[in-house]
DNA sequence: CCGCCGCCTTGACACAGATCAAACTGGTTG
DNA sequence: CAACCAGTTTGATCTGTGTCAAGGCGGCGG
């Protein structure tokens, strides 16, 4: 490839020169409150590492040796029952940081959904030099409020909403994400892509898989959706599809 | 009385005077972060408040505009559907703080249960103050930390445990808090004090209260708790009772 | 000390969503 | 292109919990 020419060093094997520098998720990420000067240092405490769709990074009660920070694709954070059942607490896609359960161990596990580079950081080494980038950890305070409110939300969407108004949340959620999160342009996307299963998206809102599909297809026969494929849902009235999730339509 | 006179500044009306130092929280508060010598500068920052049982607190979509810090008593802390559903996302008592919603409105509401004493701090003044002790934000981070695993840990409650798995975890995360939650010595307790109602209960289970109701007799018909009185649980079988939390105990 | 009122318990019945079962779909392999 | 397989949809039935309704209990004010 001609790239590889262009840019020999980058992709030399051998070199783990400056991941930062050519890292799409920087920009969104904790690593945002670190100058640019200061990279190299961050850098230097980080692995970069990929892991195949279906493949587990971090293992509930596993003793909490580093932190992540996704760099692309998604994986699915859950948490199991001695019998198996499962519930999933959230999705982390690109710029999400992981790791920041206060105890020794794990609270929850993690596996790739897609293909994803994640990049590690040792926990003790990343502590230390948090000592010297209050910005970082006045950023990471930032995310941690960020998924508190968001778990709260997801608490009274567990508690008390209906089997339609959790499938309405969730289609919402999704079509509102932060454009980084998958490629498109800010604002609603009336396309949402599911890189989960049924299975996943159950157990993410409490729910079993059937109960998913047919209020699914219940929603496209009422005309609020399209279903192109299994992975893909288009939003056609997303006002209406926003009354539900919140509680105000109806049914 | 004589310690009035002992100390008379203390008592003091008009002398808002280091009320740190006589805080029985703060050992256990983010205050525990900052130095006794400093303590002077929050406690400039702070408005101490008294909140009758019943009364609101922080309202939701409400301006975010404080920080609160219990210094004793009991809230609940929850967010309403249009049509009425409540979903209590926790009891927050001495030493809890909060008002880390990020965004520029409170995400939930707050309620006093119990007479309460609260310490409440200007939102920017109080950041702002944060950046000369990033010991104090470090362990606003621990806290928030702390908050998401137990929010992680409900979600699996909410979404996945039977009724009767949701009474038991109830009952033994109440027993196994600490002891400055409610003065009893560190362990477990073995009688739990519910200083909320059975509809607060479901809703900060996903039940109803005749759901609680009847899976709390069971339990007591069943030998595993006694019910002295409407607010007073005594664990009787701690083992039995923690292996239905944790979803292998049978039934 | 009595009566009221809010909270709690208990009972009968209904229903949203779970469970069990079977057929369909689209992508992949030999 | 046929057979397979994982994931999904659809159907029939069941059940845990919700809903509706009727007492019971205990604390407080008069």
């Amino acid at each position: 490839m001609s790239m590889a020419r262009a840019r020999p060093l980058v992709l030399d094997p051998n070199r783990r020169d400056d991941p930062c520098a050519h890292c799409g998720a920087r920009a969104y990420s904790v690593c945002s409150a670190i100058d640019s000067k200061d990279l190299d240092r961050l850098a230097a405490l980080s692995t970069q590492i990929v892991v195949d769709p279906g493949r587990s990074f971090i293992e509930e009660g596993d003793a909490a040796e580093h932190f992540f920070n996704v760099t692309s694709g998604t994986a699915k954070l859950f948490k199991l029952l001695p019998d198996g059942r499962r519930q999933i607490t959230g999705f982390a896609s690109t710029g999400h940081f992981l790791g920041l359960a206060v105890s020794t161990a794990y609270s929850f596990s993690a596996e790739a959904l897609e293909p994803m580079r994640i990049c590690r950081f040792s926990r003790p080494k990343l502590k230390l030099m948090l000592d010297d980038f209050p910005a970082m950890e006045k950023r990471l305070l930032e995310v941690a409020s960020n998924e508190l409110v968001a778990a709260q939300e997801q608490m009274l969407l567990l508690g008390r909403k209906t089997a339609r108004e959790r499938l309405a949340s969730f289609l919402i959620a999704r079509a509102d994400m932060p454009s980084h999160c998958l490629g498109h342009q800010p604002g609603h996307a009336e396309t949402v892509l599911l890189p989960m299963t049924r299975n996943d998206i159950a157990d993410y809102l409490g729910l079993t898989i059937e109960t998913v599909s047919r209020t699914l297809t219940k929603l496209r026969s009422e005309g609020l959706i399209e279903i192109p494929s299994a992975s893909t849902v288009v939003i056609k009235r997303h006002a209406a599809l926003e009354a539900i999730a919140s509680g105000s339509g109806g049914h």
